[in-house]
RNA sequence: UCAGAGGGUCGGAUGGCCGCGUCCCCGCUUGCCGGGGCCGAGGAAAGUCCGGGCUCCACGAAAACACGGUGCCGGAUAACGUCCGGCGGGGGCGACCCCAGGGAAAGUGCCACAGAAAGCAAACCGCCUGCCGAAGCCCCUCGGGGCAAGGCAGGUAAGGGUGAAAGGGUGCGGUAAGAGCGCACCGCGGACCCGGCGACGGGGACGGCACGGUAAACCCCACCGGGAGCAAAACCGAAUAGGGAUGGCACGCCGCAAGGCAAGCGGGUUUUCGCGCCGCCGUCCGGGUUGGUUGCUUGAGGCGUCCGGCAACGGGCGUCCCAGAUGAAUGGCCAUCCAUCCCCCGCAAGGGGGAGGACAGAACCCGGCUUACAGACCCUCUGACGCA
């Protein structure tokens, strides 16, 4: 599995703004983006979350970014391109959306930005069960 | 039982799987590593409205002035605009609730509309007295007399009317009509006496009554107050550009100088021309951005208990360590239960099914205030009705 780092500059955010891909989807918009070559490792992929304020107050954006850490955890880590910044955008559904469709919404982002692998190496897929737990 | 008043507590619970953050321990393959353990949001964490601690800036001390704040009394406190106990006024049958509650004989201003008049006494309609009284009416002993519209002078403030407010109220006496003019009761002022630390309360000689309201109008009085805030502040400090100091090397030709020429360096390379730089290499210093560290959680601290106090609160003893993130941890999913709501069956007891968690997320830390909030529980008290 990919090594994660998270995003933790405003530049890195801003860049993925300006040169990455997004797809959008009702609970979630997806920016991804090659990381820069002096960080860049194969093996790393590097994540951040964001949700502005038409997503709600405090505790809205909060728990809007708190869904999508672990929607990454359960799809993306496993499962998207190492070597690009990713940057999950909190929306207003993502706070109310079922926890299986934004799961669903993120896996659809990524195969629409190309950077979906399916299974390979050995590992399991990583589709969400009905109780929501991984098997490991 | 119903209706109501005051105060307090809580604000989903338990379990399973997977995860997150600080700290601690262990391991090695020392790394943005692996494993284990403890702890991990609120009563308002919110608004940022007051009061402090802390930090920096300013400043010799103190006072005055200006500006701002506070404003019944006493107490509590580090402090407060907070809290507690009282006082006064208003509301409620009551438990209780509400009050921007210092000064209006220090001065100035204002009092809309209405009204004659809004602050100093005045008088519009009236009422009363005296004098005059043309026209008119009545009487007559024909001389005149009376009534009276009206006019002049004066006395009044009872009645009418306006207003939020009109110079005490009601009644009797009194009077030409009236009037504290006199009297009774009520109200008001009030020397002084008594009680209270005090706000204030009780009594009250005497005074026929004078002194309207407004200080969320200026103002006066008393007390309090430097400014900015953890993005405070301190420290470390990469790369690049630029600044200063210094060491080594280089420093050609013309010209007194200004300057010119040549050389060197710059853009992939070479030549020519044009342009730019005026040395090249090294060392050190200061400033300083991205970033990092500290500040950063042990504190006017929590809990228990005893003592003092009506209480706010204070004191003693014991015990505990109780979030420290920084693109910002405290989460995701599932099951059961407790509230709550809806639907169906049933006369009912009850049964079945479904929905589904209020306001809201620490950001240096305390004390308050204010605002938001589904619902649950507890205590004390009041008024009804009923029972004993």
């Amino acid at each position: 599995m990919a090594l994660v780092l998270r995003l933790q500059r405003r530049a890195d955010f801003l860049r993925a703004a300006r040169l990455g891909r997004k797809w959008a989807m009702p609970g979630l918009v997806v920016q991804a983006v090659a990381t820069p070559p002096a960080r860049a490792r194969d093996d790393t992929l590097r994540l951040g979350f964001t949700a502005s304020r038409k997503v709600g107050g405090a505790v809205l954006r909060n728990r809007a970014k708190r869904r999508l850490r672990e929607a990454a955890r359960l799809i993306l880590v496993p499962r998207a391109e190492p070597g690009y910044d990713y940057v999950l955008i909190g929306r207003p559904q993502t706070v109310d959306r079922p926890f299986t469709a934004l799961l669903q919404d993120l896996q659809t982002a990524l195969k629409r930005l190309g950077r979906y692998r399916s299974a390979e190496g050995g590992q399991a897929p990583a589709e969400p069960s009905e109780n929501g737990t991984r098997t490991p």
